[in-house]
DNA sequence: GATTCGTGGAA
DNA sequence: TTTCCAAGAAT
């Protein structure tokens, strides 16, 4: 072994828990379900909304949602296409399927209130192994390893030194999060939101500003001389020409329309007839739209 | 484990 | 213009 006395320190976790929430502590952004008024509730109903979809276009549909339905059991008591109609432009609306189908559940089977255990959590329509640990960790103040794309950009690049994380979450990657928790749960839950947040403003996928990381001077990524990223290439997402395209149009027509409408008006989004077809068989297959019997399609009510 | 599932802003 | 990618979940 060589000495390495003089080199800095390798990231072991109590040399990053420090700055790192201390980092969080001047620069944390301020959004709305991070304030104490949000409750579970509002945290809950943020996590779904920004699965895969960013902050800026999540936080005006999540006001909206709030002062709609400020209890899980005000979204229960509506249709689920009501939901849909809500979720507006933010993609992926099967999620807003599944967060109705989870205030159903919390109002069923929780009285009301969102359960903080996290296998009940987990057991809720929409909620995977992030999003439970996050309900958990930011609205209970849990002490959990919220595994994030950002967390998970973070741990790669301080702990591990390779500039991107797998594709999927890894066992390797779930071990090292937890021998990286802080022990007390108020610092571990503090930990999980400000290690997030370094991912999502500092430690980017793209153009990361070292410059304005506190823990740069500990990062494995960067002591390396920040190496290119060596596994396998991630292929782009198209979308042009995909189902998910047709199927995107479709539902806007139906969230635009106030009263159901006919097939000829879902013929108007796509020339070609089959993938046209398929689509609205998926939506249909989804829950995502209700055919009436007079041939009519809606957003479903029930 | 690989695929599917929306949308739009920025580089 | 094209590509990347943004607090994932379900199958």
């Amino acid at each position: 072994m060589t000495d390495t006395s003089t080199d800095p320190a390798p990231a072991d976790a109590a040399s990053l828990h420090t700055p790192v929430i201390a980092w969080f502590d001047e620069h944390a952004r301020d959004l709305p379900w991070r304030r104490p008024e949000a409750g579970a509730w509002g945290v809950m109903v943020s996590e779904f909304m920004l699965q895969q979809t960013p902050v800026s276009r999540v936080r005006p549909v999540y006001e909206q949602w709030l002062a709609r339905w400020p209890r899980p059991a005000d979204l229960a008591a509506e249709a689920p296409g009501e939901a849909v109609r809500a979720w507006g432009r933010l993609g992926y609306p099967r999620r807003a399927l599944r967060l109705h189908g989870a205030a159903q559940a919390i109002t069923e089977r929780h009285g009301g209130d969102v359960p903080s255990d996290h296998a009940q959590l987990l057991s809720l329509p929409g909620i995977g192994e992030y999003t439970a640990a996050a309900v958990a960790s930011f609205a209970y103040g849990q002490r959990h390893a919220v595994l994030d794309t950002n967390v998970r950009r973070v741990l790669a690049r301080a702990a591990t030194g390779i500039q991107f994380p797998p594709t999927a979450t890894t066992a390797v990657e779930r071990k090292l999060a937890r021998a990286l928790l802080p022990d007390d749960e108020a610092t571990a839950a503090r930990w999980a939101a400000a290690s997030m947040e370094l991912g999502a403003l500092v430690c980017t996928a793209k153009n990361e500003d070292c410059a304005r990381c506190p823990i740069a001077a500990r990062c494995a990524w960067r002591l390396a001389g920040k190496p290119a990223y060596a596994g396998p290439a991630r292929r782009g997402q198209t979308y042009a020409g995909t189902d998910r395209q047709v199927r995107g149009r479709l539902l806007a027509v139906l969230r635009e329309a106030v009263a159901p409408v006919p097939q000829s008006a879902l013929d108007t989004v796509w020339h070609e007839p089959v993938q046209r077809a398929r689509a609205l068989d998926s939506l249909v297959a989804d829950g995502l739209v209700e055919p009436l019997e007079n041939g009519l399609y809606r957003l479903p009510h029930s």
